[in-house]
DNA sequence: GCAAAAGTGTTTGGGATACACCCATGC
DNA sequence: GCATGGGTGTATCCCAAACACTTTTGC
């Protein structure tokens, strides 16, 4: 391939969508900027993919580095979202943004008051157009919900059938049947009990389950 | 946000994954590659991405420029596929393509016989990774077609319902119940009758049919 | 005993599947 | 009249949706 000009690469970015339940809450991790443009707004985390660096080992680095969060450890599932064109976000004026999302639970991003939770239905306003990434990448859990086992990601190893609802509901945006959603979720044969229960407060303990498996898989049928 | 060396970018390309129905097969659009790595082999059109020009534009200059297809007239539908992280494919030593896949009809690529056509049941040997990546576009194809409208872009502006099951029968790679499939089809109301007969030999004319809309749309129920 | 969450079945409607014959045309 | 593809209907099954009461516990 020739070039009458000497080949110069736009920059490249990588940014994170990371989710996890918070008192039944979907919440996405964001920072707040400490340097122009958007300063002081509030944002995806991410930064620069240079050259001999993989987006995703990139992408480890950069959200290690700036919230704490430790990508292989901390999410139990994360794939690529999308790739966006962005003019407006370098001052060189053009950078392609490798987006990812993840999803895990427990997860405790360095203490300080630039890095926080937020959720997704009381989002500060943000920076660049990551509030539509976050809407695109909502969008996309949810139907990742709907024909694969991913919510695995945003629970506890063992947990309660109400858990498992609350999670669904959460992310879904909406109520569930307790009878219906139990007797779907049980056929799709992608958890079982265990002979623990969950006793809390003065009410009949909740038997616990597991996932037989915590790798992504399809379902045989979608659900909702 | 600051750096102890300069910032340099990997290099960034584009690929394309180009399926139109050929004799009622699926298709797909290579070039030989004249040059090395790979020179001689079969691949996805694409190339590099220079600074200032989204992957979008450059896609589109690039596909005119190597196969004389344009993406805005040539294509119905076109959308991002994945990005991928290649070691191998630039001397440099590291690079990123964005992929894109879309779809058409009557696609005429410039005459040269470094461009065709292949069937996706019988593709030549393909440089890098190119055979996984024609293989996952085929699978978002298929799981296209079973959501939305998508088959809209395979066909002409009028077309009968054998042709319709055709298509989805060559993309989904198997044979569907002529009667359910005109049941279900009908039933999304996707597409109405127009006064027209198309005659083709020695048998009864065939209802010619309109899509109701030449945009993508998600379909009430899955379709498959 | 009472408050609070866990747990459990049946009925109904609609879409999915399986399946075979008549119709309109050109030659 | 015959070969060729176009066009049509019914019966069955399974899943989805709607819906309310009993059980177990802590206090």
């Amino acid at each position: 391939m020739k070039y009458t000009t000497p080949y110069i690469a736009p920059t490249l970015t990588v940014d994170a969508v990371i989710f996890q339940l918070i008192d039944s809450a979907l919440n996405v991790l964001l920072i707040r900027r400490p340097n122009e443009p958007f300063k002081d707004s509030w944002a995806l985390p991410g930064g620069y993919n240079p050259v001999g660096e993989t987006t995703v080992d990139a992408l480890t680095r950069i959200i290690k580095e700036k919230t704490g969060v430790v990508i292989d450890t901390d999410l139990r599932y994360i794939e690529q979202l999308y790739t966006f064109d962005t003019v407006a976000r370098d001052p060189r004026g053009h950078a392609v943004s490798v987006t990812y999302t993840g999803y895990g639970r427990e997860i405790t991003p360095a203490t300080d008051d630039a890095i926080a939770f937020f959720p997704v239905s009381r989002l500060p306003d943000l920076a660049y157009d990551h509030a539509e990434i976050v809407k695109y990448a909502h969008e996309r859990l949810i139907s990742k919900l709907s024909y694969t086992n991913a919510v695995f990601a945003f629970l506890p190893p063992t947990f309660t059938l109400a858990e498992l609802q609350s999670a669904y509901e959460a992310i879904f945006g909406h109520e569930l049947d307790k009878r219906n959603f139990r007797k779907k979720f049980l056929s799709l044969n992608l958890i079982h009990e265990t002979t623990e229960m969950k006793r809390t407060g003065a009410h009949r303990p909740a038997r616990l389950y597991e996932f037989n498996t915590q790798t992504l898989e399809s379902l045989p049928r979608s659900f909702d």
